[in-house]
Parts: structure tokens; C-alpha cells; sequence
DNA sequence: GAGAATTAGCGCAAATCTGCGCGAATCTCC
DNA sequence: GGAGATTCGCGCAGATTTGCGCTAATTCTC
């Protein structure tokens, strides 16, 4: 029994909105650049969405809504921004919380479902899912800024300095000065005490995140 | 007449969440700490809040609840994040869009009904209020690590460095090297061609923000 | 196996940033 | 008017950061 107000009124005697997540999931392909997961929608790609059910947390309806669209498993989504002008969704009164979702490539499973649309070239996108595009890119570049891949994308949980400066690279859209690079991951890593077998060149010392 | 999906349903025939606001107001009294507004709830001090009325963006709902509840006008809110856990509030299934606004002592026009806490002394709060201080103090902060003056608090358009720089220790809450602090910010004023007047010590030149 | 190509690690010099302290410019007091 | 206190602006030297290029260590090719 819901609680009531002063006037005998439980909250969903209110006027309220419908709450969507919209995602952008964002992913490094190897050796590729910075690309947005989009799916099909009325004849145009889009980000993936839902309605929050009710008992869900956000985390839980953007969870949901990849699995159902995308195939997509494992995401562990942040929160930018919500899209909150009234006359957005012509279906009725809508709030969108947008979401980044940083993803490896191996988990996205289901590549007949989904696009890999390289954020520098996006194409006319409904509502305001490029403005969501943008503001989890910026979202992901600053989280890079600072530290050594912050939300796992690399495919092993072993790594070179370069394989680490490749991905940052591709998530910065530019070249990043290599030992200005080094000096700042470095301290932030555990090396593993081996090297890298098969490359051309010397081998590089291999590193897993952590460190002071 | 709102649109209707496959199974004949409006938005409005599924569950859906109560939206509310709530505002860590946050200022700094001349040659005081940064602070926050507080207002007295159920016999303990929380932030000013509300509800989203349809037609409303959340920035409306914001003006209206600080206008209501604080008697302050004149904001520039900035969301934080969405508090989304559905067992948060025991009157509903309610999400609570939590933002900053940060204001000068000026707009505060109605300080009886409102108390200035330091946000370095917070009292507990309820709900998850504490933790949107902390959000809200950690972006003004962020914002102002660069910038000038980033949300006008100064108490007017044209100011010293020194004045600048004060307000800059405040929002940090630590002491700033003045002459790093110069050499960043710098740059970035215009220069309004005149001289303090009426202080001691060496008149200092007076900027407005803006420039490169 | 030898040589070429490629890459990693890092010391050093150049470039940039930071803090200090000095002279300049005011206000206050005697 | 002068002395003392205070503050501002900034040049300079010391501290820190950056980029270059060298040696070392591998793979690839003939």
C-alpha cells in the first residue's frame, strides 16, 4: 500500500513521464578506430533503447535492452545525461537517460544485429542520439585521459606499453607522444615480469593494471 | 490523443516512475568557505527538492523548487546523475535527478528560510543527499580547475586576480599557487584598462572574463 | 648465418613550468 | 613628508617535463 499526501494522493496519482535509456556503446575494433554500436530502426541506424520496467535500476533497463537488441552481455553502463525536453518523443511525455557503455569487441556477440559506425563518420541519427554519441565519446576520452584503459577494452588482461598506447589512440581520434604516454601509464601498471614472444623488434615488457 | 503501440497501450498504461529533483545550491560567502543551502525537512536539514510536473524540464522543476522551498531565483542548474535505486523513497518507486546550481550570496534573498552549511562540515543528511554535495562540489570543482570564474559567482563582472584567485581557493578548499594560478587563468580575461582603487598595496588591473 | 628492418627502453639536452624575491605603487600612521 | 606595511607584476634561476636519438634485442629475408 503505497503511501499517501496530505490530499489522500499516492505518487502515481501524478502525472508522470515514461523513463528510456538510449546507449551509446562505444568500441575499439583491432587496429580499427572508435565506432558506436547502432541498431536498425524505422529505416534509419540508432542507438539501442528501452522503457525502465518497474524494480529495475537504470544499469538494469540498459542492461536488458542490449541483450534484446544487440546481443551485447557484460556492459557495465555510465550515466551522461538526461534528455528531458517535453515535446521530444511524439509517442507522449518522455525522459531519456543517456548511458556510454564501453564494450570489447569479443563481446558483441551478435554482429548480424548491429553496426559498427566509426564516430567520426555518423550518419543523420533520430532524436538526439548524435548528441548522445558525442557526449559519451568525450565521456570515454576523458576517462582515458588519466589513466591506462579504464574500462577494460583490451582484449587480454596482459598488455604492451604500445598495445595500451594503440587503444588510447584510437579512443583520443589522434596520435598521443609516445614517452609522454609511457611516463604517465607506467606508474599506474604491474608488470608482469615477462615479455612479449613473436613481435618484430625488441620485446616489449608486458603489464596488467594496478599500481600507485 | 497519444500514439498507441502493437497491443493498443498508450506510454501512460505501463508503470512508470515518479521524476524528482534534488539541488546541492552551492555558493561561497565573501571571504567564507564553500558552502551549501540547506533547508529543514522532517526535523533534520536536506536539500531543496521536488517533483517534475508534466510540461516541465528538469531545469523548470529545479527554478521551481529553490524559488518555493529557498526563495533564490536566477539558477543555472547542472545535472549530476540519476538516483535510481527502486526501494529509495518509501512513498513510491521514484527516481531523483540530482543537479547543482551554483549561485551568488546575492541571489540568496531569503535567508530565513535557509541555512549555509560549509560543505566541509555536512551534517547527515537523508535519502542519498550527502553524496549529491559530494557530486555537486567535485564538478564545480572540476569546472573551475581551468577556467575563470566558470559560473559567475563573483559579486561583480569586473574583478582583481586576486579576487579571482580568492574565490578559487574557497571552491578548492585549499590554498592555489598564486603565480601558476595567474599564468592559467590569465589568458583567458580581458583586460578592462583600469586599476583597483582603495586597496592596499599596489593597485591591481581589473579584467572582465572572455579572451582567448 | 648475415644483414636489414623494426621495435623497446632510456639517458640527455632542449623546452617548459614554477617559485622566489625584487622594485614599483599604493595606503596608513606619525 | 617620511617610514612602514602591504600588495602587484614579473624576470630569473631552479625544477620538471618533453622529444630525440642511440644502443639493445628481436624477427624477417636472402
Amino acid at each position: 500500500m503505497a503511501k499517501r499526501d496530505s490530499q489522500g494522493k499516492a505518487l502515481s496519482d501524478y502525472p508522470r513521464p515514461s523513463v528510456a535509456v538510449d546507449t551509446a556503446v562505444l568500441t575499439v575494433p583491432a587496429g580499427g578506430p572508435l565506432s558506436v554500436v547502432a541498431v536498425t530502426g524505422d529505416g534509419d541506424l540508432r542507438l539501442p533503447g528501452t522503457f525502465l520496467h518497474e524494480g529495475e535500476t537504470l544499469a538494469d533497463a540498459v542492461g536488458r535492452s542490449l541483450v534484446e537488441k544487440a546481443g551485447i552481455t557484460g556492459i557495465h553502463p555510465v550515466q551522461l545525461h538526461v534528455f528531458d525536453a517535453p515535446d521530444r518523443d511524439d509517442r507522449g511525455w518522455v525522459l531519456s537517460v543517456a548511458h556510454l557503455a564501453p564494450v570489447r569487441m569479443s563481446q558483441l556477440a551478435d554482429r548480424a544485429r548491429t553496426e559498427l559506425v566509426p564516430v567520426a563518420e555518423l550518419p543523420p541519427m533520430p532524436f538526439d542520439h548524435a548528441e548522445i554519441v558525442a557526449l559519451a565519446v568525450a565521456e570515454l576520452r576523458a576517462r582515458h585521459a588519466e589513466h591506462p584503459d579504464p574500462f577494460g577494452l583490451l582484449p587480454e588482461p596482459t598488455f604492451t606499453i604500445r598495445e595500451l598506447h594503440e587503444l588510447h589512440e584510437a579512443v583520443a581520434g589522434h596520435a598521443l607522444p609516445r614517452d609522454t604516454f609511457r611516463r604517465l601509464m607506467e606508474p599506474q601498471l604491474v608488470p608482469t615480469g615477462s615479455l612479449a614472444r613473436g613481435t618484430v623488434g625488441k620485446p616489449a615488457r608486458e603489464f596488467i593494471r594496478g599500481g600507485a
